[in-house]
DNA sequence: ATTCATGCAAAGTGTTTGCAGTATC
DNA sequence: GATACTGCAAACACTTTGCATGAAT
């Protein structure tokens, strides 16, 4: 599923070497500019962060930071994690059911969610780039950003059963009784 | 598509009667086809969304439904709420921080996030309607639904002062005071 | 040296689950 | 009368907070 380009080396430690230094510049000077301190923990976070395009959860980071950062403790993952996106490196998503996602703040990108496994892939488009918004201005509203979220089944689910597995409803069986009152 | 003409009595107990009477008959069609009983708490909990244009939470529900159904529990409205989202009379919204949010289920429409106070207007547009999905078939998506999430400062949002106050960062170099909870 | 971040533990939210009793069909 | 729902309490998952210590500038 997940498909790298492979165009660089094949090391790991090279791998999307290039991003992960970008973004610890873009650290690095969010933080000089705000007077924050660059801790180690700061820059590992987004390091894990950096590589990934499966909007981890806090945990999910929490997890892989811990093996670049032992010690880390759940609740510094949290907030570095605000910390990033105030300081716009990251995004917090939208995912209804289950915790917060997180993603590296990119160019503008639109959401696929999957209702059947939950997962969440990115896409772009350059005609969507295009997109005028309507005239929110009539709602007072000032545009910050936005994007399309999409919702449906991905690939590796549309191959799966039909019967969605997460519904409490009990069986939908022919039990069509005639109308009585 | 969803255009009330104001043609009803202005009686408080008659504004939105026919939505409520709408829904209450999807409902207990839904629930026929289903062979599941048709609850006073799930009319009661759907009876109090109908009105409602604020997304509002479980809790809100149930602190709404409580008033016409006295004894119900906080649990039977997580339930009855999973269950209208499952007969398709109801969305489960994305809402980051914070609980899981609800409304009816209508035509299309979209989302303005205020970043600020969290708050989460419609909007229709007549023009969005006619877009053409880029090819997601490319990503082997089957596209079910789809909706268009703008973020930004909502009116009452952008006449307050201009910064934000839920951020925990430290004073960016000039404090700026006045901010309060 | 100052200021802020970290880690720990504990407290908070929001949501789900097991079970006995009960309403609906 | 059978089935599935409701209410209660407890369990759960996720996130935040208070405080003493430790690190970055």
């Amino acid at each position: 599923m997940v498909k790298y380009a492979n165009a660089m080396s094949s090391r790991a430690s090279h791998r999307g070497a290039r991003p992960v230094e970008n973004a610890l510049g873009r650290l690095a000077r969010a933080c000089r500019e705000r007077g924050l301190p660059v801790t180690v923990q700061r820059r590992a976070v987004l390091e894990a962060l950096v590589p990934r395009d499966d909007h981890p959860s806090a945990d999910d980071l929490f997890e892989a930071v811990s093996r670049t950062v032992p010690g880390i403790s759940r609740t510094t993952v949290y907030r570095v994690l605000e910390t990033l996106v105030d300081l716009g490196l990251a995004s917090r998503i939208s995912h209804p059911g289950g915790g917060a996602r997180f993603e590296l703040r990119r160019g503008r990108h639109h959401h696929l969610h999957c209702a059947r496994c939950g997962c969440v892939k990115d896409f772009t488009s350059p005609a969507l780039e295009a997109l005028e918004l309507p005239r929110l201005a009539a709602h007072g509203f000032e545009v910050d950003d936005w994007s399309l979220h999409v919702t449906g089944l991905c690939a590796d689910c549309r191959g799966r059963s039909r019967r969605t597995s997460k519904s409490r409803l009990p069986n939908p069986s022919r039990s069509e009784k005639g109308e009585k009152r």
